[in-house]
RNA sequence: GGGGCGGUAGUUCAGCUGGUUAGAACGCAUGCCUGUCACGCAUGAGGUCGCGGGUUCGAGUCCCGUCCGCCCCGCCA
């Protein structure tokens, strides 16, 4: 046995004691006739002396001690002396005081200080993760992550949830994210596909009567990386029978409640508030705003009208929206700063910006086409007061609330508008289905097999079969809502569900809706058809993102610092060197034979 | 695919309009030190300035290309 205690449980309680204690060295401090080492485990640091009045041969090894050597100690607890009591640390009462010194495993010098004062750069941390991993912030975000992920289990194991595996080599199906594909060695020129989330395998859980089911699963896309995207990352995937939108939020606000007192002790308001898509839209400009704050945008339309203003008449005449937001206290911005905002604007897809500075009346170069009380009215709706701008974007209705959902985040972050705390939000209603311009098709804005609403699903099956995979824009289509709902927190998507389709008619309907042809759909998604017309239930579910979850947790600004081995934007991994070029012998076994550009 | 930022000692960084031997702090090594806790003191070692090419009498510095990392857009049902 190494050890009886650990070194973070320390305290003068212990005093007299005797105990056996490993861990590594964190810094030591060489007086030369007295040698103090700061020992640290999971659990904390606690000092420990070595004087030669208590061990002559263990002072005598201290002395070669290095950081982050790997060492077990046997002393006694004593109550610090007067004067050197250390309160920054929890066991700074105590000290050990060393009979006896293992040296376990010496240390090489470390690449990078495990002191949080000096960050090392990412890439260097993310080479040498073991190294990384000991410094407390990341043992902390791991801590957290296991009681997040436990307190989840606890929930849904208490509300009759059943965790079942589903598979990771499975079929590549069309729609959504791109694949990560697997060569089948047992069937030559065929892939299987990692799985994007299990949704077709939890759906067919329900019609196998499992009635509730999750998992906390692994996930793969192949799509570009951002600080909140990884390629593989961990949903709590959960689906359940005979239910409704309603008891799926109430159930989820139950686990996130629970997970929240557990794990950081903060109680949550216990509904949520929920916004529809279009609520969303209108008032922040996204589909996933961040309520902590205000700055909502404002329509100007009517006002605009009053105007002379070219840009704003002609966009409110091609059937689009002139909205505005507040720049509190931006009225002193100068003219660089306020050319700075203009190109953001532009780089989010605005043709140009408008402003109106309150600075002992209107400033502005647009002040000539408004009359006085006209601005002030518009002041008086986005309640400016002196010394605050008012920032206009005309435009199409996507292009207004993008640019001002953007421009309305960039600049509460900025300007310091957001407080600290957590904000969940439902956002419910949302589409059912997406034009795609590009492809001249209709896509599901969450996936193919969620719900349309009721009376959605009323008008689908009365629509006339040319409506199906129509090359154009349907307005009839484009105005079909889903039973989706999607789950917010400060500004992220934390997850996102539906109530599903659970009758074959209707899910045939919904891939012709998609354009997916008869026979593609037998081929690709045969296999839910089959089981959809054996008395599946009604169902549905949700899938939250828990690394996102878990980030948000413990406030830090990237995925990867809840993530044990994450990878690069370039989805590599420094600290393995995957992905990697394969033997030859490899290949051949897979029939591929590459061909790379050169 | 596109935009932005970055790459100099083990680490974090400085290095101006091109100019002598590329610096600092921390870390590391050696020695001294019995109450430190970011211990202190003394001495010392440590550099392919990401890589390749170009301009120049001369390049860490300018130009072109390329690789890597980070942020964002597109993409992510």
């Amino acid at each position: 046995m190494f050890r009886d205690k650990w070194c973070g449980e320390l305290r003068d309680t212990s005093a007299g004691s005797n105990v056996n204690l490993a861990g590594w060295v964190f810094r030591r401090r060489d007086h030369g006739g007295l040698i103090f080492v700061d020992l640290r485990d999971r659990s904390g640091i606690v000092q420990v002396v070595f004087s030669p009045d208590v061990s002559v041969e263990a002072h005598g090894l201290a002395h070669d001690l290095r950081s982050e050597f790997v060492i077990s100690v046997q002393g006694e607890v004593r109550c610090r002396p007067e004067g050197t009591v250390n309160t920054d640390i929890a066991t700074g009462r105590v000290e050990i005081y060393a009979s006896k010194l293992v040296v376990l495993n010496e240390s090489a010098p470390l690449p990078f200080t495990l002191e949080d004062a000096a960050e090392a750069s990412e890439m260097l941390r993310l080479k040498h993760r073991y190294l990384d991993m000991r410094r407390p912030e990341l043992q902390r975000n791991f801590i957290i992550r296991h009681k997040a992920a436990k307190g989840v289990r606890d929930y849904l194991d208490e509300n009759g949830f059943l965790e079942i595996e589903t598979p990771m080599l499975t079929k590549s199906t069309p729609e959504g994210a791109r694949d990560y594909l697997v060569p089948s060695r047992l069937n030559p020129g065929n892939f299987y596909a990692l799985p994007q989330s299990p949704q077709i395998f939890k759906q067919i859980l329900m019609v196998a009567g499992m009635e509730r089911y999750f998992q906390i699963v692994k996930c793969f896309r192949d799509e570009d990386l951002r600080s909140d995207r990884q390629p593989e990352f961990t949903q709590i995937d959960i689906e359940m029978s005979f239910t409704d939108q309603s008891e799926v939020l109430e159930l989820v606000e139950g686990m996130i409640g629970r997970v929240f007192s557990d794990v950081l002790d903060i109680s949550l308001e216990k509904k949520f508030e929920v916004l529809t898509y279009k609520d969303a839209m209108e008032r922040f400009g996204s589909d996933k705003p961040d309520v902590r704050f205000g700055m909502e945008l404002t329509d100007m339309a009517d006002l605009a009208k009053a105007s002379s203003f070219k840009v704003f008449l002609d966009a409110i005449e091609s059937g689009g929206r002139v909205k505005a937001i507040l720049g509190k206290g931006m009225a002193g911005l100068s003219r660089k700063d306020v050319d700075m905002l203009t190109e953001d604007a532009k780089a989010f897809g605005a043709k140009g910006l408008a402003w109106i500075k309150v600075k002992g009346g209107f400033e502005s170069p647009i002040a000539k086409f408004f009359t006085e009380e006209i601005m002030k009215q518009m002041a008086e709706r986005v309640k400016a007061e002196e010394g605050d701008m008012i920032l206009f974007v005309a435009d199409t209705d996507s292009v207004v609330h993008n640019v001002l959902g953007r421009m309305r985040l960039d600049l509460a972050k900025k300007l310091n508008l957001i407080p600290e705390g957590f904000k969940f939000l439902w956002v419910t209603g949302f589409p059912l289905l997406e034009w795609n311009d590009d492809e001249k098709r209709y896509a599901a804005m969450h996936h193919p097999f969620t719900s349309p609403t009721d009376e959605g699903i009323a008008k689908m099956l009365q629509m006339p079969d040319e409506v199906f995979g129509a090359k154009s824009e349907s307005p009839e289509l484009s105005s079909l809502t889903a039973k989706a709902y999607d789950l917010v927190l400060n500004g992220y998507e934390v997850g996102g569900g539906s109530i599903r389709i659970h009758r074959k008619e209707i899910q045939r309907r919904m891939f012709s809706l998609l354009g997916i042809s008869d026979e593609e759909a037998n081929e690709k998604f045969g296999f839910l058809l089959d089981a959809l017309q054996y008395g599946a239930p009604p169902h549905g579910g949700i899938a939250l993102g828990l690394d996102r979850l878990v980030m948000l947790m413990v406030g830090a600004a990237s995925i990867r610092e809840v993530i044990a081995f994450p990878k690069t934007q370039k989805a590599s991994c420094v600290m393995s060197g995957a992905p990697s070029v394969v033997d030859q012998k490899q290949l051949r076994e897979l029939y591929i034979k590459l061909n790379l550009p050169l």
